[in-house]
DNA sequence: TAGTGGTCTAGACCACGTG
DNA sequence: ACGTGGTCTAGACCACTAT
């Protein structure tokens, strides 16, 4: 159910009203299957099938944009061509890239700007960064914290780790330790797993210098965009270590968050714990 | 930015292409504005709105058919009447019914069913329970515990709470409490305050009767119905109280989740705070 | 077979942002 | 003035479900 290259599988072509270049005479062409060839990547199986696994073509619109996206021919806050360019490439009408692309907009992967056009987003954008930043402090603005990095080091990947990213054991992954500083009281401390083949060259170093959300600069240097997550949270005791890092006392309860982050194609890429004290902050959660 | 009546304003009427009663005939009308009259309730203003809060044509369908799910024309469970009929009524293409409906779709408040309809989700469906249950079992499948009442009465809303609800402090409300049961493992303590003038006749004996989601009791017996929730969570340790009721040590970490629910009209009807034991159990959440 | 949602097209016009 | 996304319509046909 994942990491299948989808290949652009066979489909019919529904209300497809025949390229009539003579626009009335109102009558009703009975049938004449399998127009709008789709050229631009493998291209439709042409006649011949009738519904098994039937893919509208938004959908498979949707997956030629996807690849563009994940191949880096339009970059995180690029603009893509306009419905109308898209809509000529593929040659479909404009309003079933419209749907491609409302689609690939609910997923967070672009951006609609009306009067100037659609755009990759970036997690340089507020509002990107605080989807995977949850924590909200009790009185004033959501703000990004001070990142200092106690950490960072390539090792043979647990069993546990490894298992979440859907890796073997023993594979290179990249391991970061770091504590995030809001209003000068220490209150994540994050351990990070990072796939290794996709993480190559990065240092505490690197890691350091970096002002801004980590994810943007992974999805700048390393050309690994984190698309969604999922988190599981609880509520646990503080160890001697995490007490001391976030100046705590031992056994006092602090927010666990478990997370796991995929990439294009729902591929696994960082496996993170994070730890929150969450006397002066609380993780926002909407129900809806 | 709430519970306004929103007196479905007005708005120009782009793109109408003149009730053409001809089909063809390709020339272009060049303008001929306010036809698409919408007499189904109140009606838009006709003439002259070059664009002062411009608000397009599907979201005032969206606000008429919100009115009628809220009014009760149509409840839970029940089938909407079809995209023909609405566009009939509403005197709108099928399109533009469709568009609002998409949108209340993804607001959760109808789901469509290809080949059977459109129908008013209830709370009885899966679906929604655990849009509002997230807590997990380590292993096994999601199940719904049982829940035993301590708890239910009649008093004036304390200051907190009564600004969560958008209240007068002292207004009525109902408070109740209880313990929710996983596989024998008292689990969750929650901490409720209801609306006081939508839930007259809500009883202790009531809420032990019924058999279920207690928001399916809410949305049959009260004709209220949560829609959406905003959720704050921490971790605290357990006082003596909720440390006997859970059967843990005191101070041993739990998960605090403070819950405020919305109806219509982003309504708020009810304060929630729930402590989770989150030892064998975690709160599931997505970001994407 | 009939009814419902779902897909696709083609064309016209509006609102927004920029020259 | 132009290009981009956004709205609206009308009509045809497909897929699914029930009768």
């Amino acid at each position: 159910m994942s990491s299948l290259p989808t290949p652009l599988s066979a489909a019919t072509n529904p209300g497809a009203p025949e390229s009539g270049t003579a626009p009335s005479s109102a009558g009703a062409q009975p049938s004449a299957n399998s127009p709008s060839s789709l050229p631009a990547a493998q291209g439709v199986p042409a006649g011949a099938n009738p519904s098994p696994t039937f893919s509208p073509l938004y959908q498979q619109i949707k997956a030629l944009i996807t690849q563009s996206l994940q191949s880096g021919e339009w970059k995180p806050g690029d603009m893509i061509p306009s419905e109308m360019d898209l809509a000529a490439r593929y040659k479909v009408s404009q309003g079933t890239v419209r749907k491609a692309i409302d689609e690939l907009a609910a997923d967070n992967l672009v951006a609609r700007r009306q009067g100037k056009g659609t755009f990759v987003t970036t997690h340089y954008e507020d509002v990107v960064k605080f989807r995977f930043l949850r924590l909200v402090p009790d009185e004033g603005e959501p703000h990004y914290g001070a990142s200092r990095v106690l950490e960072c080091k390539r090792l043979r990947a647990p069993a546990e780790i490894a298992r979440l990213l859907d890796i073997r054991t023993g594979d290179s992954v990249v391991q970061i330790r770091r504590v995030l500083t809001f209003s000068n009281e220490a209150t994540v401390l994050d351990e990070i797993w990072l796939l290794g083949a996709n993480f190559k060259g990065l240092t505490a170093e690197k890691l350091n210098e970096w002002k801004g959300p980590m994810y943007a600069l992974f999805e700048a240097e390393f050309g690994t965009r984190m698309i969604r997550a999922t988190e599981k949270i609880r509520a646990v005791g503080a160890d001697n270590t995490a007490a001391e890092l976030l100046s705590v006392e031992p056994g006092s309860p602090l927010l666990s968050v478990e997370r796991v982050s995929f990439t294009y194609g729902d591929r696994p890429v960082e496996v993170r714990r994070g730890l929150y004290v969450t006397a002066r902050h609380y993780y926002q959660n909407d129900l809806s």
